[in-house]
DNA sequence: CTGCATCCACTTTGATACTG
DNA sequence: CAGTATCAAAGTGGATGCAG
C-alpha cells in the first residue's frame, strides 16, 4: 500500500511523497474549509473518480493528515476533517494558490468554480499588511455561494456561509447567466460597481484593498 | 500530449496541473538553486528514470517555467534553467518543504541527501525577523558539499560553492561516515560545537538563531 | 441514500537498453 | 552528453455493484 518513495531525506520530496498525488491537495483544500462527508466530497471535486477518492482519503487518514470521525448523534454518518498536521498545510496550499492564480489563462469550457476555490482565493490574496489592527467584516454573495470574510484586528478569518455575526458590508455581485463568477470576476464587479450593496458602503474600497494582491508583487 | 486538466478555475488546481506530476517539484527545485545540464539533473535526482527526465523537461519548458539554454562559447551543451515564472514557484516549494520537514521521521537505509537540498532547507528555515537589518555572511562544509549564506541588511542569498566573497565565518562539520548529513544534522553538530570554526566565530550563535524555526512556531 | 468495493480500459511510471 | 525506444508494473478514469 506505499507509494513509491523518492529515497532522499528532504522536506519538499516528504511532502509530495505525503500529498503529491493526483486529487489530494484538492481534497486538503475543501477539508481546509470544513469538515466533509465522502459525498460531499466527491460532488465537490467534480470529476473525482469514487475510487480514487477513497483510496486518497484512506491514504491520507494513514499519513495523520485526514481524521475519519463518525458523526455523532443526529446525522451520524462519516465525516472527514483535517487533522493539526493536515491545517498545517494550508500555508503550501495557499502558496501554490497564488503561484497558480498567476498561470490562469481564460476559464476553459467546461471550467468549474467551487465556493472551496473561492474561500481560497480570498485567503490566498488577503494582504495582512493593508489589514494590520483593522477589524471589519462582509459577507460575499455570488449566485447562490455565500461566503464571509471577518477581520479581527487584523487577524483574518473565512469561511463559507454567513458571517457569524452580522456584517458589516454585505456584497451581492451580479453576473450574467454564462458568466464564470470566479474571484478575478467577484473583484471586477465590485470595482465596477455590478454589486449591490448593504450596510457600510465605504469598507467596499477597504475590501478591494485587502483582497487584492498589488501589481508590483 | 496533455495531461487530464482538473477542469477547475482555480488557482491551486492550475498549479497542480502545472507541476503536479511526479519528480516536476523536485525537477524545479534543483533548477532553483541553479541551471543545470539533463546528465547533472538526472544524477542530482537519484533515482529519476531518464524518460521522466526528459518528458518532464519537455512539459515544464511548454508551460513556461524551464527554459532550454544551449550553452554557448566554450562548454557548448545544453543547460536548463528556470524562466521568471519557475522562479515565483519558490515561495511554494519552501512552503512545502517546511511543512515536510516537520513530517520527516529518521531516515530510511538507503535515503540520499542532495545539496539542492541543503540549500532549499536553509532559505526555508529562515527567519526573515531575526535577519533584519544584520549583514553576515557563512560558508558551510559538510563532508563534500560547500555552500553559503550571505545576509545583506536582512536579505539571504544562498547557493551552492564557496561564498562570493571572503565569508565571515567557515563552518565545517565533522560527521561519522555512517552519518547521514541532513540539515538537522547539522544544526545539531552547530549546537554541539561537532564543528571546526575559521572566521568570526561569535556569529556561530547568530547563525543558529538565524535559521533554526522556533519551536513555537 | 451514503460510503465505499470491484472490474476493466487506458495512461503514466520505472527500469533498462540503445543511439546521434 | 542528451536524450529515444521498449516493455512490464503501477496508477487513474469511468462504470457499475452492493451492503448498511
Amino acid at each position: 500500500m506505499k507509494r513509491r518513495d523518492f529515497g532522499q531525506y528532504c522536506g519538499l520530496a516528504r511532502a509530495l511523497e505525503l500529498v503529491g498525488e493526483r486529487w489530494a491537495l484538492l481534497i486538503v483544500r475543501n477539508l481546509v474549509v470544513r469538515p466533509r462527508r465522502y459525498t460531499e466530497l466527491q460532488t465537490g471535486l467534480a470529476g473525482i473518480p469514487t475510487n480514487v477518492l477513497a483510496t486518497r482519503l484512506k491514504e491520507l487518514e494513514q499519513a495523520g493528515i485526514v481524521e475519519r470521525q463518525v458523526a455523532p448523534a443526529p446525522q451520524r454518518g462519516v465525516v472527514y476533517a483535517l487533522t493539526a498536521a493536515g491545517r498545517g498545510l494550508e500555508p503550501a496550499l495557499l502558496a501554490l494558490a497564488r503561484w497558480g492564480s498567476t498561470q490562469l489563462g481564460e476559464p476553459q469550457p467546461g471550467d468549474v468554480i467551487s465556493p472551496e476555490g473561492l474561500v481560497l482565493s480570498l485567503r490566498a490574496r488577503f494582504q495582512p499588511d493593508q489589514a494590520a489592527a483593522l477589524s471589519a467584516s462582509w459577507e460575499i454573495h455570488v449566485r447562490d455561494v455565500v461566503m464571509h470574510a471577518v477581520i479581527t484586528d487584523g487577524e483574518l478569518t473565512t469561511g463559507l456561509g454567513a458571517a457569524p455575526v452580522k456584517p458589516d458590508l454585505t456584497i451581492t455581485a451580479r453576473f450574467a447567466d454564462d458568466e464564470l463568477a470566479s474571484y478575478r470576476g467577484i473583484m471586477s464587479a465590485v470595482r465596477d460597481g455590478l454589486v449591490d450593496l448593504s450596510g457600510r458602503k465605504q469598507l467596499l474600497d477597504t475590501f478591494l484593498r485587502v483582497f487584492t494582491v498589488p501589481r508590483a508583487a
